[in-house]
DNA sequence: CAGTGGTCTAGACCACGCC
DNA sequence: GCGTGGTCTAGACCACTGA
């Protein structure tokens, strides 16, 4: 006779992944329908398929409408990023918050801020160069595309008195994020904004938002030697 | 008269978003209940749920049994990071994977690991240094420390043919994950593995797994000059 | 075009954590 | 205790896409 307590999603999820680490289905094999797992465990569909949602999303299995459940070839780590407001950041540091805008200017986009919105012609942008500190030090020193387009009202803000990530993480939402994360050996300019020394390390982050098609705001952010970026648990 | 068209999640949650971004729902402010969405939208509450599930992923709510579902004080940028196994990074980029053990001893841990485990007191880890290779050229440099209560199996690996990163990855499921991104100059001994120039910007990614609260796997991976890392759609 | 995953519903019960 | 979110069920229909 078939068990007839309630089943966590959880369980099933640990479950179905046992088999697979188990090799009861190898890289690249298809696994049961939900619902011929939904009978061998005596549940739900729905319950199946929470705990496959679950598994697709850490990148264990892939899911196919009509392909059916697949166990990946290439399992990878995935890790989620939280990339704060710069401001709490530092507040949650213990340090005090400052920012300087160093200059603001409408400029036609260059081929690189072309190339991370994909765009074919340059056009007009807002273009934000700022200065994040903590206690009067240099933590992050921000180059920033704003497309006018989308965002016209960002034309009209003070941002010397509210920065431009913060307006536009309050303001605009965006529906995509790429981030690129990479090393880079400080410039001079560098060594000037950030007050680092020749030949430091600096961590740059670059990060391109869109709401639907239309570009938001492309950011070159360089943090000061010592930057370290972490997961959330 | 009440709409009765189906309503989808995603059409929920953006208008949920779009109360908050125009500040009908402020930081820091109390939701209703989702039942009361549920009526207010004409849905099953469930259908409120999940959107309000994916608000809360994004880091937009934060949702409590009994404290009901708030608006973030402090909105987040949050990304996912697929970081891949190493060989498959490297054969998709088109370019030929080898890879080379350099050193594998048992020592206890130094202060740096203990502190990664949040360990107490130093244990005997296999300890396994060894270069990943793309074109025959220094690609990654990895040093991994294991350990053996968690991991007896190891031991018994043979490392010059399976790297220990593909080994885990396949054998050994992780339930928690933590990662540190950074930026450090190149050290005499980095010049040496990775065939960089004096003082060049290394990107370091320091990772740290354990399964349930036991220790599997902490290691500092060291790229090459010009790696960089993106996030996936 | 047909099979598979994705979603929605209505209703029930559970469990956590403020009050 | 009790109100809120979290989960489970059974059933229905939808939508994508590969055979």
């Amino acid at each position: 006779m078939v068990e007839k307590r309630r089943h966590s999603w959880m369980e099933i999820r640990d479950s179905i992944r046992s088999m697979i680490l188990n090799s009861t289905y190898g890289p690249g094999d298809k696994l049961p329908r939900d619902e011929e797992f939904a009978l061998q465990f005596g549940c739900a569909r729905s319950t199946v398929h929470r705990a496959m949602r679950d598994l697709a999303q850490s990148g264990v299995v892939e899911r196919k409408r009509r392909g059916g459940t697949t166990v990946r070839r290439d399992p990878v780590t995935r890790a989620t990023l939280d990339i704060p407001i710069t401001r709490l950041e530092v507040e949650r540091r213990g340090s005090q918050y400052r920012h300087r805008l160093l200059r603001k200017s409408v400029q036609p986009t260059p081929p690189a801020i072309m190339a991370n919105f994909a765009l074919s012609e340059p056009r007009d942008m807002l273009r934000v160069e700022a200065l994040h500190l903590a206690d009067n030090r240099p933590y992050i020193f921000e180059d920033r595309w704003i497309c006018l387009e989308t965002v016209p009202e960002i034309a009209d803000v003070d941002l010397t008195r509210e920065n431009a990530n913060e307006w536009l993480v309050r303001n605009r939402p965006y529906s995509r994020c790429d981030l690129r994360l990479y090393a880079r050996k400080a410039t001079p300019s560098d060594q000037d904004v950030l007050q680092s020394h020749d030949g430091d390390a600096l961590f740059v982050m670059e990060r391109t938002t869109w709401i639907g098609a239309a570009p938001i705001s492309s950011l070159c952010a360089v943090a000061h030697p010592g930057y370290q970026l972490f997961t959330q648990g």
